[in-house]
DNA sequence: CGGCATCCATGCGGATACTG
DNA sequence: CAGTATCCGCATGGATGCCG
């Protein structure tokens, strides 16, 4: 990411995005390798929100009903099935107090707050795109209908 | 994300990742909003990993069988549909050639490329995290086989 | 209160075959 | 070469009920 001069000559990294690329006659092929893995957890439905959630009060542990009446629709299966893939990746510790309601608290680990900044950079990035992403979106989808309700010809075919 | 003290006390930002948060007396309330479907995108198999591979040469159009090429195990299917999706989204750009045998290339737009920066520092974390996270899930699974396995009391029920 | 078990709908994504 | 069409398995995730 660092080696792109701008004169329109590229250099050959060989690596992009924490991946191995090797250089072969027909062209780079990129190694996959785990962070894929990481990337399809922090992308499901309900992690981002969660984390989000979490980092209001990073020193504070958090109590399971206050999650889960803190983020809009989630049910408590989904809630739960969250907090316990993060927990298994280290990223948020559980708390277990077996008084009479039980009480379980939930909070970020120091590796779950070391990914807040990364995290805000990345999500500083969609706030600020979003709204021309769903712009482009509607425009796409619009262009799509007209050219279907009357067998246009598109380039597509 | 900026207004966190060190002294245990925290303050309440109205604004978390890019979503509002509501402060009712049950405790704060995050308000959805789009980045969501934002992140459900990039978030799922192939996107990153076209991503990537397009920013190797973010100046010059690639074409749909050196991407096919380059990234591992995707199916035609597949790159075809992310493709699309990208281009819906308007991150990437499609220049259609109608010659024989017909060429299609590819090229991150301006906005895709505006994206590497922020999704970088994000991999970033990810590569040099991922194998403290596999790890932790090892050991999360072994300690849960070793429980099950002998009916062990657990804390969780 | 927290959370597990069960059932079930939906859609993502893979395999294959066929067109311009 | 690039793309579409079809079929299908399977994981995701929602709804409900029960248990400590």
């Amino acid at each position: 990411m660092e080696s792109i001069p701008k004169d329109g000559q590229t250099t050959m990294p060989d690596e992009i995005n924490g991946r191995p690329v090797l250089h072969t006659p027909r062209g780079p092929v990129l190694t996959p390798c785990a962070p894929g893995s990481v990337l399809a957890r922090l992308g499901d439905k309900w992690t981002i929100l969660v984390i989000s959630f979490l980092s209001l009060y990073p020193d504070k542990p958090m109590r399971f009903g206050v999650l889960r009446r803190g983020i809009p629709d989630i049910s408590q299966r989904m809630l739960t099935l969250t907090l316990r893939n993060l927990e298994r990746d280290g990223l948020v510790s559980r708390h277990y107090y077996p008084e009479l309601p039980p009480r379980v608290e939930y909070e970020l680990t120091e590796r779950g707050r070391s990914m807040l900044e990364p995290l805000a950079g990345f999500t500083r990035w969609i706030r600020d795109t979003w709204q021309d992403i769903e712009a482009s979106r509607r425009a796409y989808d619009e262009a799509e209908d007209r050219s279907t309700e009357i067998g246009e010809k598109t380039s597509r075919e």
